[in-house]
DNA sequence: CCACGACGGGAGAGCGCTCTCCCGTCCCGT
DNA sequence: ACGGGACGGGAGAGCGCTCTCCCGTCGTGG
């Protein structure tokens, strides 16, 4: 156990500060976090030996006092996996985590706050995370879960700690969340597609173990029967790339008439986009193509593609402003925000 | 300013464990962090009563007398940008950083160490950070740079502060980095086009602010000398998909008899295939292309990339050992850990 | 002219932990 | 049988900060 560091000289205290301004550590507290009347002379003074001998606040020592960090967890969970396989890289790709990360800190920023990044890939480290929390590591936590029937939300909420979900929670769990109105993106794009004239309307749903999945095919079904087709295709994917690509085939090989088909995320889409072009359907002349998300997918691939865009900057900053809210009053109810979606027209429909 | 969370009961503190197993509290932290020997009879006895008070211990109370944090700064440090524009997005897209976060974990987290996430945009940001360091926020830093002449390496240098960057710093700061054997990397790209016998071979580089970018193009320029071709063409492109079709269109007009060619980074490639299919040329028929970093465009682009991987997990998980061997012992040398690429054979050439 | 309140400043008690000292006990070797 | 060292445990200082409490000094109104 290193006693301390070598090297590295001794930081000056508020101690230091308060002798070298002539007054006591207390008013130099006073001056550096702003509370109180403070003699504007003296703050000159106080600042002037804040500047002089280069004083920063001890973190440690103000959380230990305060009980506040100044920190929140941004938890990913995700589903258990082998040490070595892509799935990571896959949760992190795409900018969707950029742009959580982007909207997160035009709120924590500006008040100081700073995220610290977990991964949950497991129970074990779902609990562990659980203490760190009750360590008063950090104040809060944000979550974003695409494990299936992940157990996070309930404990977090069991403990009683501020926190907020990216996605409604799976089941019934009393926690704060932000989310998009599925069902009118869905039938934002099922619209569009009818305007466009197609007549035989498919799907390629997500897994049927997340609520986007669930409430994106469910509003597929619901909007279709609007139009009275009641009984409109669907094939279920993975959310992935090449999930999109052999759902796409499956769909084609049972149902070679579509004309039109939604689905449930870009990333598939993408692969539904290749592979229509390796069977050598045209897109959007024999088959138009609206995905969901607005991601980087959207528009690498070819021809670019026509989706319903959610406003993840925005529920990102609104998380972050819940859970601060959360932070400053625990004994605050729960609340959820649901945001509204919009299509971006592209090419591919 | 809060006094203490209203709802939420005091935690249970070493000294409630002490008290409720009948030892000192000194006995309770022994046990706890497994210092010294303790006779295991009270060694039992106080990991029961741990239990039954549920006792965590708390962070800032270690940190204030360890002065160690146990959390790291990663830091993504980009060229400064308007709020609303898409540059963080395309900074966290691709798998790049979930391949860069699953590296460090492997090793940050059997430590018990946690990485907080910081986006260095401004330079304003870039010196609280430097504060938030000495602050002892976090004891050190894992910096990932793309800006241009970035001046945190030296900043951090100078502040004697253990970091460890990825890829070799712009100027000859001192500071440890992991980076790849650049120019090994290009020459088998270099070597694989031409064992396919292409004879009019080119680049697609990156931009000349960027040690990556002048690497590589160097790199080429070095390889294709060793085959009498000293002036083979390039074209600089700014590793964006965008800026890869830009650049193909311009190659293949000055160039029309290209048959190969080495483009710097995959995104641009992915560009580089497009602009390749939309001019109907074949690939890699007519034209071969070989990328550079294996990320997820190469497997989202038609037909599969050819590409130069290099290993980012390895490289991230090594940076992780790095600084947590500078943390423990700061007067320790600065290092350089260099990997090696290897090539990785798709469709595209 | 005095009482009173507002205000600016200081003193000092902790927050919960680690770690150095110190002390008692036991087991050696001589 | 005795001295010394290893070992296990306790006492207590102190990490750097905030915040309550208190006190002196004003300005003000009766």
């Amino acid at each position: 156990m290193t006693t301390s560091r070598p090297g590295r000289p001794r930081l000056p205290t508020l101690e230091d500060v308060a002798r070298s301004a002539g007054v006591s550590r207390a008013t130099v507290s006073r001056v550096v976090n702003g509370t109180r009347n403070v003699d504007p002379e003296i703050q000159k003074v106080v600042q002037e030996a804040v500047a002089q001998t280069g004083y920063v606040p001890n973190r440690a020592a103000r959380t230990l006092v305060t009980r506040r960090t100044d920190s929140v967890a941004l938890v990913f969970s995700v589903p258990e996996h082998p040490a070595d396989d892509p799935f990571m890289a896959r949760v992190f790709s795409d900018a969707f985590f950029g742009r959580i990360v982007g909207g997160l800190l035009t709120v924590l920023r500006p008040r100081g706050v700073h995220p610290v990044l977990m991964l949950a890939d497991s129970d074990a480290v779902r609990q562990e995370l659980v203490d760190n929390l009750r360590q008063q590591h950090m104040d809060g936590v944000v979550l974003v879960s695409i494990a299936p029937d992940d157990p996070l939300p309930a404990l977090l909420s069991e403990a009683g700690l501020p926190a907020v979900l990216f996605g409604r929670p799976t089941g019934p769990v009393p926690i704060s969340f932000v989310d998009i109105a599925q069902r009118t993106g869905v039938d934002l794009a099922v619209e569009h597609l009818v305007s466009l004239g197609r007549t035989a309307i498919a799907t390629i749903a997500g897994p049927h173990d997340s609520p986007a999945g669930r409430d994106r095919l469910a509003g597929f079904r619901d909007a279709m029967a609007g139009h009275g087709q009641a009984d409109a295709p669907s094939v279920a994917g993975d959310f992935t790339q090449e999930g999109g690509e052999a759902a796409m085939r499956t769909l084609l090989s049972q149902h070679p008439d579509t004309d039109g088909v939604f689905v449930a995320n870009d990333l598939m889409a993408q692969g539904a986009l290749l592979a229509l072009n390796e069977l050598g359907r045209r897109v959007p002349e024999d088959i138009a193509v609206v995905g969901f998300d607005d991601s980087s997918a959207a528009t690498a691939s070819r021809p670019l593609l026509t989706t319903v865009r959610q406003p993840v900057e925005d529920m990102a900053a609104e998380m972050a402003r819940l859970l601060l809210a959360l932070i400053d009053d625990p004994s605050q109810q729960i609340r959820s925000v649901i945001f509204k979606t919009t299509l971006v027209r592209r090419r591919s429909a």
